[in-house]
DNA sequence: CGAGATTCATGTGAAGTATACCTTTAGGCTTAA
DNA sequence: AAGCCTAAAGGTATACTTCACATGAATCTCGTA
């Protein structure tokens, strides 16, 4: 085979369809976000009243992932900041995501980060709690100001740590004579605010917002803009578009993963050399986003488990042909064989049955259970999966055990 | 020839066990006053 | 002195084993036509 690796980086340079890759990135905020006007609007009128230097309602926005939450807020608390500090209004905005490691563990690590945003520092630990709400209190109380505190995933935080501290932030207005603080609750669960204390839930959700999830002509919108800041002109078939807009549509209305879709395509599309996206790539970034979520799954499974899932696919590999059937006793003296081989002390038949009828759950595998008559009763398995990646499974799986 | 009994190989359920993980409690230690 | 941190104790979920029985169609058995 021919290699030739500046061939490689000549086609990087040369043909690149991506004009500005970054803009289908995860990270990336745009400026504009089409079908969110509505909910723009919404959030912008009940913040309005800070510059008139009067307390927003506190404000609870679900929906979904991929709905666009994170970001509306984002940019309105940035017009509004930019408004601010026109007018000279002493307003703050922090914003806070609770699902971040380093945040989340403990209510005073969330207090910490508030502080920091600040621009106060305190250690790490060592401080009693209460100490630590007096210090953020003097910090902020300092002089009249507005402050707008968002907590992004909030339902993680509360998962961990219960929602006691949202009870005391909900207070602390009380305790200050010149600030006024504001929340933003930002959460994907929808069923959230019902597992709630009552007193923190009316308090927090003085106003409520849910986030739709998008529709395929939505989806077709938010695209097309991505699209036409991140690729170079006419370098995308007609119909790729409405095609991953509509599949994302009916799947789950989560324009992030559609714009993943169609990040990955691209990429694959530019790594053949090709000048152009073509649907075909739609599939293959299907295909590719399927295969990755399957590697994936056999990477994280359990030693017992891959050894079983092996022992599986190597009576597929001496069999040639596709079709053939597989019982569970086969595979459990092959998967025996191989645990004495590794000097693994092997599962009971018993544990290898359920992990079989769990590994046809996860799609791995085709199990079935038969009656063979007079020869007794057993899951009948199939293979689903396309030989290239069964090989590559095995590989990871050997690679994972010696 | 056919109804019913038998049989095989493993499925399935219940209950028990070991282990890791999490929560709770008690006591010591750090920090602020 | 407050109250946080750490360590031990206790509790719980998980992964597995053991024992016991269920399953269900191919096959066998045996009575009958």
């Amino acid at each position: 085979m021919p290699f030739n690796v500046e061939k490689i980086f000549e086609n990087v340079t040369k043909k690149s369809i991506f004009l500005n890759k970054s803009v289908l990135q995860s990270d990336y905020t745009p400026e504009t976000i089409p079908h969110r006007e509505q909910q723009i609007k919404q959030v912008a009128k009940i913040l309005a009243c800070s510059l008139r230097l009067e307390k927003p309602s506190n404000l609870f926005i679900y929906g979904k992932t991929g709905t666009g939450k994170t970001l509306v807020v984002k940019y309105v608390l940035n017009e509004l900041n930019k408004k601010a500090a026109a007018l000279k209004i002493p307003l703050k905005t922090i914003y806070v995501n609770c699902k971040l490691k380093k945040v989340s563990d403990t209510e005073y690590r969330i207090l910490a980060e508030l502080i920091s945003q600040l621009g106060a520092d305190i250690p790490a630990t060592g401080l009693p709690t209460d100490v630590v709400y007096k210090k953020f209190i003097n910090i902020i109380d300092e002089n009249k100001q507005l402050i707008i505190i968002v907590l992004d995933e909030i339902d993680e935080a509360v998962k961990k740590i219960g929602d006691a501290f949202l009870y005391n932030f909900t207070r602390l207005n009380s305790e200050m004579m010149n600030t006024q603080i504001s929340f933003i609750g930002i959460s994907n669960d929808l069923t959230f605010i019902d597992s709630l204390d009552p007193r923190v839930r009316s308090s927090l959700s003085e106003e409520e917002l849910v986030f739709p999830p998008y529709n395929a002509l939505q989806l077709k919108d938010i695209l097309i803009e991505r699209a036409k800041r991140s690729f170079k002109r006419s370098c995308v078939s007609s119909g790729v578009i409405e095609k991953i807009a509509a599949l994302a549509a009916k799947e789950h209305g989560d324009a992030r993963r559609a714009i993943d879709l169609l990040r990955i395509a691209a990429e694959l599309a530019e790594r053949e050399g090709k000048s152009k996206l073509t649907l075909e790539f739609v599939d293959k970034a299907i295909e590719k986003i399927e295969r990755d979520k399957i590697v994936d799954l056999v990477e994280t499974q359990p030693r017992h488990h891959q050894l079983i899932l092996l022992s599986i696919l190597n009576f597929f590999d001496t069999l040639k042909n596709k079709e053939q059937k597989v019982y569970t006793g086969d595979i459990y003296n092959r998967y025996y064989d191989l645990c004495k081989q590794l000097k693994l002390e092997p599962l009971t038949q018993r544990r290898v049955s359920d992990i079989v009828a769990e590994l046809d759950m996860l799609g791995l595998i085709n199990a079935q259970v038969i009656s063979k008559g007079r020869y007794g009763r057993t899951r009948e398995i199939k293979m689903t999966l396309p030989n290239s990646l069964i090989l590559k499974i095995k590989s990871i799986i050997e690679q994972q055990i010696y």
